[in-house]
DNA sequence: GCTTGACTTGGAGTGCACTTCAACCAATAT
DNA sequence: ATATTGGTTGAAGTGCACTCCAAGTCAAGC
């Protein structure tokens, strides 16, 4: 339980072991520890480390972002402020997807209602039935029209 | 205001004119219809469509998801089961992403409490000030080894 | 001793959603 | 008349985040 290899947290977290290798490379985690032979293990802390990496990619936190925190982390003290602050405008941007979220769902349910309730096929406009309007005369064209009948 | 110009429409829903043309290309769009010089025009239903597209789109509805939507309106009422099923897959697929982003606000607000109650220097393990451990010795390493002082 | 299976590496490939480009045309401003 | 502005096209390019691959090592089971 305390000590995984990379399947077994792969399994635990439901990431791929590619995945996991990937974040090692490109720095979202601490250099993994190794055994004897080169393999890696996941203690305590580099699990929660992972859960934490999966949450927050899964809630669209950027890779560059994580990046950058856990370089300031390996940094050491000097950066705390800079950790917290990036750590706030991630927030920032979850509470601002989260808003875009909630817009989506009132539309979305209430184009459902209007399905359930049968409405759609008689709501024309807005985003149902559209039909294919056909081409219109541009503005002068319209005026050279005019022109012409003006001159005849 | 009734009928605007890509730039215009581009500019009051906050999208490139290059993705307008895209998300046409690609059939997220009924065909859009044609000044005489070819260019387009989006009178309010076309730009009510547009606006719901960006809108589901910003919440992380897939282009694809989209795609199936719109083919589906132009082939008719013998299609409207089959969209409100999908509306209603892409409702729960959304709940989802609110659920996912509900765990990282709460993860998130809890660590900046930390750093804010300067708790995150003496919180060693977890995710903050991660330690890299020393190379561990394998399992049957370590049983050769009690082999080797056995039989010496 | 040989095969199986989990692991290692660096690098190439994939999928999605744009985004940019080059070449062109049409209308307006000087 | 010419330059500028704003549109058109199809095709190629970009950026992000993986995802897969080939070639190899290592330890265990037969």
């Amino acid at each position: 339980m305390s000590v995984l290899s990379i399947q077994e947290v792969s399994q635990k977290y439901a990431i791929k072991t590619d995945t996991i290798r990937y974040y090692e490379r490109i720095g979202l985690m601490p250099p993994v520890p190794r055994k004897a032979n080169g393999n890696r293990y996941f203690d305590e802390a580099l699990q929660g480390w992972l859960e934490m990496l999966v949450c927050l990619r899964r809630s669209g936190i950027s890779i560059e972002a994580l990046h950058d925190y856990t370089e300031m982390v390996q940094a050491g003290d000097k950066t705390l402020m800079a950790r917290q602050n990036l750590l706030e405008a991630q927030r920032t941007l979850l509470l601002e997807k989260q808003a875009d979220l909630e817009r989506s769902l009132k539309r979305l349910d209430h184009k459902i209602s209007l399905y359930k309730s049968g409405e759609i096929r008689a709501n024309k406009s807005y985003f149902e039935e559209y039909k294919i309007p056909e081409t219109i005369q541009l503005e002068n064209e319209r005026k050279r029209q005019f022109k012409e009948k003006g001159s005849l």
